[in-house]
DNA sequence: TTTAGGG
DNA sequence: CCCTAAA
């Protein structure tokens, strides 16, 4: 373990004699929240991508057959009905009930004999694809209809090729992957603890002085007690790894100014920047001094950006009724009083991304080039995502009754997304609207509609505007980008799927994706408290670094969350309650080191005062 | 980057 | 959990 820099008091010296932990800052004076009117900034954040022409001739020779496949115990079944993609059906009956095997974490969820759900549905994430990857809409920016046609025939060879990697890679190759955390579930139930090599172990508290004896006495504290670093890890940091595609020319930020740079930094939150530099690091051609301007000169370049966050965290559930019309199940029937969930899937979804190509290109490098950008997008680690009441379902060991997916599963309730490895964003195919009910409409209709990428539209207003969308970015205004940058909702006030859309108003929804919950776990708990006994309630970096170093998920600001919640919770009664109780003891534990490092606080403070005077 | 606190 | 002012 290595500490970057020296903390407030000594960094690791803490954990011999706990450090005297900085001066509190409740008592700094905190500005309340003269929320800056800024924040209408969230830019897009995009990807810029082209991909290799021979791909689409491979496209363009399967999207005439229509793939029909079984493997396993999933019947996949595949309708094309005409050639719209709304019709294409895939249907999978799932035998969900498989004898368990496999502890339940949880006591309270014996009761539906956790086992893992039948792998031909759990369908095993990617080992570096991220847990937190949203359900993200998909579409191509553009009004022209003829846009929209192509966008129909290719979301066809898409959906093709999609369904064609989850054969191969979700349901096969990754079927053997357990997450780290399911193991150590299904090895101990609890989560182990790793044991510091330290030798020396730690008293806790011991810093305490004689007067404070007595109160240390009332606490039941473990006076020697292993360090626990709670090994839970998370690929939640893992990044997107951007299939490097032979003739594929990424662009990402090239134009962008240093200002709108900052800017966009400023405007996003760091995991989005990350990936953001991750994903320049990825796609910035290392050889093309021409790719920044080659917008402007090379007919033949174009740039896909790809939204990875393309929804607030409040839109998700208003999304997730894109992926119930799009995805659903149909509830089996009613007298086969089997534990089969029938499955009919209506449509995938895949992450949204722009194209931007010159006027003067033709139909035909449009067709190409999107069809390109999906193909590099999905190509290879592609997994389905499974959304239950507009949450995603992460642990793939959940039963499906576990997950509320059930017979009576509400059709509403269920929805499937196909998603790429990148980290933070799901992949959702767009769809083209449909004549039938469930056909979310993405795409703008009218010629009033705002157009993005202008010079997809070979008839429309001469664009000088023609710049790239890198630059666009670099000098507009977040809020105008963002309108500039997302599709309007259809003036079709009854389609409400179109809401992430129509809340332009709201800022930064293209980024902010909530994580989803992640409730603490006892062994989780017990590690942060004990944790903050030694270290002390304030150091959360140190209590993360030592306690939960490994779990990515985890931050030190999620634990000093925790730990306010945990006191709370200690402090109220346990009717009062909710979620996995937290024993007892464990609670006792929470209060007494509240109190003491409270009490250490203000200690403290009223030394620095004195010795302040003192000075004076 | 961390901490602290409000939401 | 999120957001963000402050340090």
């Amino acid at each position: 373990m290595v500490l970057k820099k020296t903390i407030y008091n000594g960094g690791f010296h803490g954990l011999l004699a706990p450090v005297i932990p900085k001066a509190p800052r409740s008592l700094r004076k905190r500005r309340i929240h003269n929320k800056s009117s800024e924040d209408g900034e969230t830019c897009a954040f995009e990807l810029l991508a082209a991909a290799a022409d021979k791909l689409l001739q491979e496209q363009e020779s399967e999207s005439s057959t229509s793939s029909t496949g079984s493997k396993g115990k999933e019947q996949i079944n595949i309708h094309e009905e005409g050639a719209k993609v709304e019709q294409l059906e895939v249907k999978v009956n799932v035998n969900p009930v498989i004898p368990g095997h496999h502890e339940s974490a949880s006591g309270a969820e014996s009761e539906f004999d956790a086992q893992p759900i039948n792998p031909d549905l759990s369908l095993k994430e990617l080992p570096h694809s991220d847990d937190d990857s949203g359900s993200d809409h998909a579409s191509i920016v553009t009004n022209s209809d003829f846009i929209k046609n192509i966008n129909t025939s290719l979301n066809i060879e898409a959906i093709e090729n999609k369904l064609h990697s989850i054969y191969n890679v979700s349901f096969g190759d990754n079927r053997d992957e357990v997450c780290p955390k399911a193991v150590q579930k299904q090895s101990g139930g609890l989560t182990s603890l790793k044991t510091y090599k330290r030798k020396d172990r730690l008293k806790p508290y011991a810093h305490m002085n004689e007067s404070n004896k007595s109160y240390t006495s009332s606490v039941s504290l473990p006076f020697y007690k292993d360090r626990g670093n709670v090994n839970i890890r998370d690929d939640d940091e893992k990044y997107f790894r951007y299939n490097n595609h032979s003739n594929t020319r990424l662009r990402a930020f090239g134009s962008r100014s240093r200002a709108g740079y900052r800017r966009m930094r400023k405007m996003m939150p760091s995991r989005y920047w990350k990936m953001v530099r991750k994903l320049k690091e990825y796609a910035l051609p290392k050889n093309t001094n021409e790719g920044i301007n080659s917008f402007c000169h090379r007919r033949k370049n174009i740039y896909f950006r790809e939204w990875f966050q393309a929804n607030a965290a409040t839109k998700r559930r208003k999304l997730c009724r894109h992926s119930s019309k799009n995805a659903y199940i149909k509830e089996a029937n009613s007298e086969s009083k089997s534990n089969l969930v029938k499955f009919s899937i209506k449509s995938f979804k895949v992450p949204e991304f722009y194209v931007e190509i010159p006027e003067t290109a033709t139909v035909g490098s449009l067709k190409r080039s999107v069809m390109e950008a999906v193909k590099a997008i999905l190509h290879g680690k592609l997994h389905v995502g499974v959304v239950v009441q507009g949450q995603k379902v992460r642990d793939d060991n959940t039963t499906l009754r576990q997950s509320g997916i059930s017979q009576n599963c509400n059709l509403e309730t269920l929805g499937f997304t196909l998603e790429s490895s990148l980290p933070e964003a799901s992949t959702f195919l767009k769809r083209e609207e449909t004549p039938s009910c469930d056909t979310q409409q993405w795409l703008p209709r009218g010629p009033s509609r705002p157009v993005h990428v202008t010079s997809l539209n070979n008839h429309l207003e001469k664009n000088e505007e023609s710049t790239t969308f890198a630059a666009e970015v670099a000098t507009q205004e977040p809020v105008e980008d963002s309108k500039a940058l997302v599709l309007v909702p259809p003036p079709n006030p009854e389609v409400l799927s179109v809401v992430p859309l129509s809340e332009k108003s709201n800022k930064r929804y293209e980024f902010s994706q909530r994580r989803t919950r992640r409730p603490f776990s006892v062994s989780e708990v017990e590690a942060l408290v004990e944790a903050v006994e030694t270290l002390g309630a304030g150091r959360w970096r140190d209590v993360k670094m030592r306690a939960f170093d490994e779990a990515n998920h985890r931050t030190y600001v999620d634990l000093k969350d925790k730990w306010k919640t945990l006191v709370h919770t200690a402090s109220i009664s346990p009717q009062q309650r909710r979620g996995e109780p937290v024993p007892q003891d464990l609670l006792d534990r929470v209060l007494a080191a509240h109190s003491y490092w409270s009490q250490y606080q203000t200690k403290q403070s009223m030394k620095n005062q004195k010795s302040l005077e003192a000075q004076m």
